[in-house]
DNA sequence: GTTATCCTCAACCATATGGTTGAGGATAGA
DNA sequence: TCTATCCTCAACCATATGGTTGAGGATAAC
């Protein structure tokens, strides 16, 4: 879980799941749009890689990435269960009442 | 939302938003539980807030924290984006199909 | 076989994280 | 007033992150 959201504390490597999304690619494929060394940006696709999020087949000399997404959902199930304070009149009533009571929500992920 | 993710990133932080979801609590009641000096946790406590995910009062000597779940619903709106991705039936297509292509999805978040 | 391409690895560097301890400010309670 | 409590701050340390460069392995292309 601390890997899953640490790959995602990094605009570079959410944006190579969200290019993923959309299908396969190599690591330089991956690399090109950033503005960094491929090294670096191998090291992100390492990260990605050791949080479940991407897979990569080896073929040949490329290195063929592909979305994981399964931990993603764990993500959100871990965040779903905040799904409550965010509706916007209880985040309203947060300035009011003292202390919060959402009691719709007594079990924590 | 770097820092969001980088928020939720460590089970101490994670385990603050959870209890803080019950209601408010101050930093020596958050830091009780954990294995780790006041300090510590008194630093959590402040990326959480860097984040925008808790609020600070300061009443006298105690600080009061509450959960400020809004940037929540960002991380949350985020992944949403992937929910089509976790289906069990594509999870297994992922595998066979190359390379996939999830028609549901089109625009990135 | 030679060369170009894709990618990793290792070394290095600067900065950030995550923890400790000790000092001390501010407040509450006696 | 004196003391205990709550909490931050500063200094310090070890390790992790995020980037660079240079070297080189493996494969594809010629």
């Amino acid at each position: 879980m601390d890997a899953v959201f640490h790959a995602l504390a990094h605009d570079a490597r959410r944006g190579m799941l969200r290019r993923l999304a959309a299908g396969e690619l190599s690591v330089g494929e991956l690399a090109a749009p950033l503005r960094m060394s491929l090294a670096a940006a191998s090291k992100h696709v390492k990260v990605l890689e050791q949080a479940g999020l991407v897979e990569r087949t080896v073929t040949g000399r490329r290195h063929v990435c592909r979305l994981r997404p399964r931990p993603l959902s764990d993500a959100t199930a871990w965040l779903r269960f905040y799904e409550g304070f965010w509706d916007a009149r209880l985040d309203a009533l947060q300035h009011v009442l003292d202390p919060p009571h959402p009691s719709v929500h007594e079990e924590a992920p």
